[in-house]
DNA sequence: CTGTAATCTTTATGA
DNA sequence: TCATAAAGATTACAG
């Protein structure tokens, strides 16, 4: 598609200053802006691009966008690729952050999400940075890219045990316990409702019975908030059911 | 139990200001030092890291160092990090090599070589960032477990729908369709049980019969992939059940 | 993401 | 054996 040695690089229509900047390298650039979704530069079908500044990115550690985005990026592109963008003093000052979260989120994203992370000082070495991968994957030998660690789109199991997490008290640890131990959501959601609390003669709660109480961390409070979330009742006694 | 929390860390003998900083962590790290042929610091068997300032990037750059180590890196250690420390203006403006030339090694080493980049800001930033992940890697989870926090201050509707939105295709619209039609989560999944896909007679799917059909926007992908997720089965015919 | 507070389960203890 | 208190583990929340 690419006529002459033209670039082709895709932008998201809401990058106006990347936009403007490739605009006046028209001999070089075929700029192509639309709405994108996942992400904001697309320089292949296998390669794209999320900016971000260091405030952006501090922003989106603290309301869970990040780790949101990235992982619908890894999901869309076998080549993600991070530019961050200014993350100098000001960001690691002004945000109100800890410095250890910052550095313990980029690490993350950078060696555990496998997302190839390049930092740049300022939106002009931004662009200097697209440019450079538009030219080596479209005009240069485009040789093969060294795999990273196993691509790891969410399996099966995990996916069940996110679900369970929308239920209360139970974070990753109690959701993937309970897929080990009822291998569903269904099965988990019929062992809570087939398990029920024991009371002492004296009317207090004492523990519980049922498919449940076969694994530990699982008391007579989990049992009861989480039978009116997922039955929409307040209270069960064995004897209703 | 504070012997096992210790972080071990090994460090090559010539890295004597990182010796330093982790020296006065005794409580916390188990500091090792020798001379190392392929890294800087070793954080697990899979796991090791280089360290460059900006500097030394850019002038292992121009002697052809920098690509032979890591490299050599890459093939000792399945997860090889390169930490670069202070690539900052000084060093862009001063070693006389140009800015595209810096961005197109360091774009390299990060996409096409597959290394895991991480930029710090000097070496008490690159000390945290070590520490930051062999806790990750010596204490915290191996497995990177993936959690979504539910919103505060959620309704017992509205947490009903959380749940669902676990499934796929699920957002918030279909959950509170869900939720509005059948109550409670667990009667949703047994909608879900209930409800089975149509087939023509040449064997292609035309649309899906039950309780779920009562609603639109829910069709044979949603019924086949769900039923996977929360039943553990790839596919259900009517007489199965 | 990290570090701390809050919450829940389990174990220990005394009546 | 039961009821309360302390300990241990996990989740929720704020920055």
């Amino acid at each position: 598609m690419a006529l002459n040695n033209l670039l082709q690089i895709i932008l998201d229509n809401r990058e106006r200053k990347l936009i403007d900047i490739f605009s006046k390298k028209k001999d070089k650039i075929l700029l192509q802006t639309k709405q994108l979704d996942v992400a904001d530069i697309i320089i292949t079908n296998e390669i794209a691009i999320e900016r971000k500044t260091g405030f952006d990115f501090v922003v989106s550690i603290m309301d869970n966008r990040l780790f949101e985005q990235l992982l619908r990026l890894k999901d869309t592109y076998s080549t993600p690729i991070l530019i961050i963008e200014g993350l100098n003093d000001e960001v690691f000052d002004n945000t109100g952050m800890k410095i250890s979260s910052i550095y313990g989120a980029l690490a993350y994203v950078s060696y555990k999400l496998g997302i190839s992370v390049i930092p740049t000082r300022n939106i002009n070495d931004t662009a200097i940075v697209i440019e450079r991968i538009a030219i080596r994957e479209q005009i240069k030998d485009k040789g093969p890219i060294i795999s990273r660690k196993a691509p790891k789109g969410l399996s099966i199991e995990e996916r069940m045990s996110f679900i369970l997490e929308g239920l209360y008290d139970t974070g990753p640890k109690k959701a993937i316990q309970l897929i080990y131990n009822f291998k569903t959501p269904y099965n988990v959601l019929k062992a809570i409702k087939h398990s029920f609390v024991i009371y002492t003669k004296t009317g207090n709660p004492k523990g519980i019975e049922g498919p449940l109480s076969k694994i530990k961390g699982f008391g007579h409070n989990y049992l009861d908030r989480n039978k009116e979330l997922i039955f929409g009742i307040k209270k069960v006694n064995k004897e209703i059911l």
